[in-house]
DNA sequence: TGACAAAGTTAGGCGAGACTAACTATAATT
DNA sequence: AATTATAGTTAGTCTCGCCTAACTTTGTCA
């Protein structure tokens, strides 16, 4: 079930943005090799990719020099990297979801969630995250409810 | 990105599977044309995917025969389909998002997420229906507040 | 029961995305 | 500055999942 995306990035595609944003970030500069790792893919892989972007006008490429993006790019790259952290989040702090696990599942998720919603998403996340009328925190009202249902298992 | 999955099945197959149980469900038996249909691709990539399915003894499958799935089949899809129905039942009872586009994000979702995250989500999906202290149902109280947040768009 | 329609299969091919092996360019060290 | 290590690229291959065209089997109906 390969889709077809408005965008017209692979998911592929859109993880290497995405690197290539958070590297940059971290560094100011991504290195073929850092891109290779964080992937955990060959360096062969990352030249192939990094001609698609650029022929999409996404990153400044040139052979052997270093990989920036181009603005498009970094809006793309923006977006993808802001849906990661909307799901991110929403598992870890309202489903409560180890940091790791959460961290690998919204890698995946990120490239199933259209724009509905992920904007949804994040305002649920943000209204979950309010005290309530109870002055209980409704994320922490749910690991208490958790714990009670799975109590039978500990 | 292609992830090795511990049960080996693609997420291509698992697709498969999930339509042929869904199939099944309905009619006692999954025609060929039936699941290039459901899946909306040509029928010699479902005759493929059926002698794949068949040597990993997930179907049973004879050459212009009815398809039926093996008890391990049954067992994998339903735990495919299970997932699908909680993430299709968070999106829209708590997120309230419309039928059609969630059930598309759940599908390729339902790929993304492993058991750890799909726990969790099904008993928060439970937590957040019960009606809380105020006597107001909170994914009542989400609509309310989406609306709010988003009175300015309006 | 014989002809035709519908369903399913076979054969061959294509693109995406990964890999290894071998090569080239750049950087670092002395 | 020459050597060596590291980074990056090229070339070629593989697998997966899809496709079309052509063929075979099964079902239907006059």
């Amino acid at each position: 079930m390969v889709v077809a995306k408005s965008n017209n990035l692979s998911d592929s595609l859109e993880d290497y943005l995405e690197d290539i944003f958070n590297l940059e970030g971290k560094s100011d500069v991504a290195r073929s090799k850092d891109i290779a790792k964080l992937l955990g893919v060959a360096k062969p892989s990352v030249t192939g990719a990094l001609k698609l972007l650029a022929k999409k006008g996404l990153v400044n490429y040139r052979p052997y020099g270093y990989v920036t993006l181009t603005d498009s790019g970094v809006a793309e790259a923006a977006r993808v990297a802001g849906k990661h952290n909307i799901i991110k989040s929403f598992f870890v702090n309202i489903l409560g979801v180890d940091a790791k696990v959460a961290q690998e599942a919204a890698c995946k998720a990120e490239h199933a969630l259209g724009p509905a919603i992920i904007s949804r998403l994040l305002d649920f996340t943000d209204f979950i995250t309010r005290t309530n009328g109870s002055g209980s925190d409704l994320a922490d009202k749910f690991k208490r409810f958790r714990k009670r249902q799975h109590r039978i298992n500990k």
